[in-house]
DNA sequence: ATAACCTCTCTAGCAACTAGAGGTTCAAGT
DNA sequence: ACTTGAACCTCTAGTTGCTAGAGAGGTTAT
């Protein structure tokens, strides 16, 4: 059995993380020591490990509870893991290609400034008037990309 | 003068979004009317589409306040202001190379699921077993990309 | 004048944690 | 056996950038 800060350390996750998820219903309740201390099994530890992984990829917890579900009946068909495994891919390429606009307005708004005064300043006036930027960007098109 | 429900058309920023600014200190306290309601000059609007504009592009709301004193003093050299843009742009750059990162890896562990009953799913599997994966990330790399 | 709509303040909520206070328990050394 | 110090406990509050709702009051058009 792991105490809390040895779990911590195998799965790489830290020890209020994991009161966290506990709490929020991720993972059950680990036995007590007698004196009220959290004690894991191993399994715990895969567990914790598969949530860690699946947070590393960017899954959301919610999502991250429904794979979890599904990894419990694995005799069930996996077409619903897949499902949210697109879910997420598609997220991540739809944050790149809003990212890779983004990049490009800064580096064309920091190329143009000279290294001059405020009052000159392309960086400034740019973004004071949207009409300078060449690319299509807008609050629907930013607000995944953070 | 504006109403607050004009501004917020014309800077294409909610309502409770302009009262929020105006909270954290980003805009400066309106005039009001006889009863009590915000109005503003078009200058304010002016601010709040500069700040919107650069929420577009991803800076944080802090960097944006930076931003704005710095646009209030025009006679002061741009170099600063560049350099809030160049982290910003870093910061962009990064979550790119993150997210490309995690969606390879995504997609290869779609590519690889057959279809068949969760106890034979690649994505389950590789979720559940980091050594599955080529490429190396981890929570250093992740955490930012989202 | 009255309906319809706008605005006011205030509080609470979202994700996914992180930090801190103030107190208990455990493991190791003497 | 005792003491020290690290690790643990619970609980609350903070982070970022908003969004949603309650309940009250202001404004405008017919």
């Amino acid at each position: 059995m792991l105490s809390i800060g040895k779990l911590s350390e195998a799965a790489g996750v830290k020890v209020p993380t994991i009161r966290y998820y506990e709490q929020i219903g991720l993972l059950r309740e680990p036995e007590r020591s007698a004196g009220n201390q959290r004690l894991y099994s191993s399994a715990s530890s895969d567990r914790l490990a598969f949530i860690r992984h699946a947070r590393d990829l960017g899954f959301p917890l919610g999502a991250i509870r429904d794979l979890l579900g599904m990894a419990d009946r694995p005799d069930q068909p996996c077409a619903a893991v897949d499902s949210i495994a697109k879910v997420q891919l598609a997220a991540v390429e739809g944050r790149i290609a809003r990212l890779m606009a983004l990049k490009s307005e800064l580096e064309r708004m920091i190329a143009q400034c000279a290294g001059g005064c405020v009052a000159d300043c392309r960086v400034i006036e740019c973004l004071g008037n949207h009409a300078h930027c060449t690319t299509n960007h807008g609050r629907e098109l930013a607000e995944l990309s953070e």
